[in-house]
DNA sequence: GTCTATAGCCAGATAGAC
DNA sequence: GTCTATCTGGCTATAGAC
């Protein structure tokens, strides 16, 4: 493993689990195992550092999104794919959602280049196509931006609060995995439960 | 307003919008038009303030729900009342879920403080409703803990990752506030066609 | 490329006049 | 109770030896 990519893994870890604004570089030296100035040796300043953290942590969300979302699957297909993809997915790598989600919240210059990055979640396609399946009378009318923000909620909600949830429902760390994993399938059949006529 | 007043209400201001560690202590000393030195005869320190800002925030969410969640209504009813009220609260107060989401997610130390709270939203008397209304036939055979966090999910997701909901979708401000006034009733549908027999 | 040492700044907190 | 002035520590960033 590189130099740089000690840094970038080590930066990865703190920022994502303590946000931009409360990390600081020695911490991530000293995770890397190596010295402070390196860090601007190879990473000009703690802004360049975040960013090259961030732009990769969307990198690996966005694609898989997009590629679920514009494939030639039917609108039910989507669901179940996309709630048990994006469910394992984040399993893994669960500080991923809570960490770009606070910090599009409180980096609004981010907005911009979340916008602008071509392999941004789209949900044109789909949006279309539920429009579509509603005509055809296979789903009932709805609204359906309303449909594809709740399958995000349904998938991502649980993973952007985590805390929350396990304090509120009352779950132990293996128990909020269990029901994780069990939300692959029960997120999906709720979906299509409300909207199939 | 006495003094120790609006330097709450600076503070809360601030540190709803960009959290504890990115706030600065100057910034609530201008919001609030006095001496920074004032904060700390009001208020012992940085943590003091921002404890005193979370839990108020906490304890205008926190009841609310409760008074739903231990009604003598139905499982349906109070999914309905919850999603109308929830959405209407947090419609006029924007930043307070995730203002709370954030914080308890970078703040471990702050869980235990959430857990004793007697005002903590506790879903106890709902899961075993849920329950004998399962056995009942009225609802659906599903996971009681799923069917909440389903409601949680459906409700509070859109005002936890405002930006992104908005980047994603691709909503106007104006727009944003709108599919929010429709989720009232949305939302709750959905939930309620899930899960009927 | 990697380190030590330090510059330079800024934030939280306090002392003390009024 | 409210202010000005200042201390102290910690943080980002850089200079410079090896």
């Amino acid at each position: 493993m590189t130099t740089e990519e000690k840094i970038f893994n080590a930066a990865r870890k703190i920022f994502q689990t303590k946000g931009f604004a409360a990390t600081r570089m020695q911490e991530i030296a000293d995770e890397a195992g190596i010295n402070k100035a390196m860090l601007h040796y190879c990473f000009k300043n703690k802004e360049q550092l975040f960013e090259a953290v961030f732009m990769n942590a969307f990198g690996q969300l966005a694609p898989q999104i997009n590629l679920i979302f514009n494939s030639e699957d039917s609108v039910f297909e989507k669901i179940q794919k996309f709630t048990e993809s994006y469910i394992s997915f984040v399993i893994e790598n669960p500080f991923l959602p809570q960490f770009i989600i606070q910090e599009l919240n409180s980096n609004p210059g981010f907005v911009q280049k979340f916008m602008q990055n071509p392999n941004r979640p789209n949900p044109q396609k789909l949006l279309l196509q539920i429009e579509k399946e509603i005509k055809l009378g296979i789903i009932k009318p709805i609204n359906p931006k309303q449909l594809v923000l709740d399958i995000l909620s349904m998938t991502i909600f649980a993973f952007a609060a985590p805390v929350m949830v396990r304090g509120i429902i009352g779950l132990s760390e293996e128990e909020f995995h269990t029901l994780m994993q069990e939300r692959k399938t029960h997120s999906a059949n709720q979906i299509i439960n409300a909207i199939k006529k």
